[in-house]
DNA sequence: TTGAAAGCGCTAACAA
DNA sequence: TTGTTAGCGCTTTCAA
């Protein structure tokens, strides 16, 4: 009966050390303990000496589900993202991550197909977490959703867009000034007809239109636009322009809805023998690492994910701990950078 | 004074909906509210409805934190990652937690760097929040972080990998077969001296140990080896195969630790104007979406990760609930996809 | 600086 | 089928 001394666990426990135990084995109570654990500078020397050696003694991880349940304070930030543009979104997840888990929070992740449904149990199941923040990747429309977060009242951060109405707080750009900036672009550099290649995809579409409206003030021709729908691969870039030489072979530039489908158009340019950009310019969008590293090189629309992850972190912390923001919007802007496709 | 009939709320809650709410609203125990919302078959028709209705009145969430802490069950799974190698990853994280959403889990998501004192850290925040489960990319090697993880007793998964001596459960493949089978196949086809493009990575130097040994035991020349130590770009793949024209032009197949290197690699001879696979057969491995894509297309090796996702969803769901896994090691295997490229 | 008491919101265990 | 009681492991509040 070697447990005899111990302190009685109840039959429920799950067996792991509790602050109750390091407290014991350290000689003082378990807020004590708290207090060398969280709070050092609250408490004498001698006490921290003890309750570190206990700490290392027993191996003790305290349990964050009961210090978030009674501090209400989680610690805890769910990130929701479309699982369609994952690849895009991986710089500002892994910013956003790094960011929140140097400040001592965790990061959790909720993928949206495309059922709102899902999307409704997806925002239940985080707000049953009581998570301290939420990253949107985009912005959330009116709706159940929408009112469900924000009636929680949980700090919300939008992203990858601007709108004069967001949520709470918003990181992102504007996909209108995007399309009007490309298009004088590719206007200025002697390009006339014009095509999109696009995803079926809101922000998307957004550009497209302001690159259109653009261009129709530039007295050019109108825009042939191509929607590859979620196909959002190299091949359909590579079918998209197929298209475009049979429906329109006069087209000389292409902005694509993402720098995977530019470097679909791209490559089908070099299937057939078009030269990039002199007949044919490829502009991207997302700036990824593909598009400086291919040949020639991918003009692309580039896009700092890594400051939206990191600035979000610092909103969502900020409001958590009670701070407030500055500007409840940030419009983290965006650059044309040219290469040699463009 | 409105709050007069209100039950009494303690100053330190956050005002949000309980249970208790829900349960007064309905006229019935707390515990009889939680069973109608948890385990519906438990109990009555006419207490169900009334619940139901308090519960959409109320707009009540459960808090989980409260859940998890009552009943030692998190719904919490934990992912582990390097950062580097989270392109490739994508679909076993996707499936990982898709698999878990529908069963009613969520996916904590922690990044590796490459110091071990933050490995430790992130471990314990994860060990920390209590999850029923933790997946582990790759295999953790002896040393504190793996102690930690054994002596906290969550389920684990490692993966990507194979190794007679896994902490807990297993879900990989053998890198060393790999190896081997690329050897074989590319000296079936006639080529004779090999290189290989690899990142700084032990499970890459696995497969290129293994294909340098059989290319050897074939009779078949050393093979040439370029480390690009953590630049897993496609410039990367385009630098390393200008610099094999250098010191081994005599090379006529490239076996690469990723998709990545090996599109690069196949962009540059490209410009070279190397014909592919003739002069230079290129094999990649990953198989990602690019591969099939490109033109010529890429020959790889293909990895089902998201069977690796979803089985290791599976596994940990089971340990979780107290099921037992048939076997605790499963190799998903690998095929070496032929294409234009070798 | 330290501690006792009282929860945080939920569920396991037992009883009716 | 429903309810009572007693925690889960921690922190807030208040007192010493």
């Amino acid at each position: 009966m070697p447990e005899k001394d111990l302190p009685k666990k109840s039959r429920r426990s799950t067996g792991a050390m509790t602050l109750r135990d390091v407290a014991m084995l350290a000689g003082v109570a378990p807020i004590t303990a708290s207090r060398a654990i969280n709070t050092p500078d609250q408490v004498s020397a001698e006490v921290l000496r003890k309750v570190q050696e206990a700490v290392l003694r027993t191996g003790y991880v305290p349990n964050r589900m009961a210090g978030g349940l009674a501090s209400s304070r989680s610690r805890l930030i769910a990130a929701v993202t479309p699982s369609t543009v994952m690849t895009v979104l991986m710089g500002t997840i892994e910013s956003l991550n790094s960011t929140l888990f140097d400040a001592g929070y965790q990061l959790m992740l909720g993928q949206t197909s495309y059922s709102s449904e899902r999307e409704e149990a997806l925002l239940e199941a985080i707000i049953g977490r009581r998570p301290d923040g939420i990253f949107l990747t985009g912005l959330l429309p009116p709706g159940k959703s929408r009112t469900l977060l924000m009636a929680s009242g949980i700090p919300v951060v939008e992203s990858w867009d601007l709108t004069p109405t967001p949520i709470d707080m918003l990181i992102g750009f504007s996909h209108t000034h995007i399309g009007r900036e490309v298009a004088r672009y590719l206007a200025g550099k002697g390009h006339r007809q014009m095509a999109i290649v696009r995803a079926n995809d809101e922000r998307a579409k957004r550009r497209a239109a302001a690159f259109r409206d653009e261009l129709l003030q530039l007295g050019l021709p109108p825009v042939v636009e191509v929607d590859v729908q979620d196909r959002r691969s190299i091949q359909s870039g590579r079918d998209a322009l197929t298209q475009l030489q049979q429906t329109a072979p006069d087209v000389d530039a292409v902005f694509c809805s993402s720098d995977l489908l530019a470097l679909g158009v791209l490559m089908q340019a070099g299937v057939l023998g078009l030269k990039v950009p002199q007949q044919l310019a490829i502009m991207g969008f997302g700036d990824t690492p593909l598009a400086s590293d291919v040949a020639p090189a991918l003009s692309s629309v580039r896009i700092n994910g890594e400051e939206i992850g990191r600035l979000a972190a610092q909103y969502l912390m900020a409001r958590a701990e009670g701070r407030d923001v500055a500007s409840p919007t940030i419009d983290v802007g965006f650059s044309v950078v040219a290469r040699d496709s463009a």
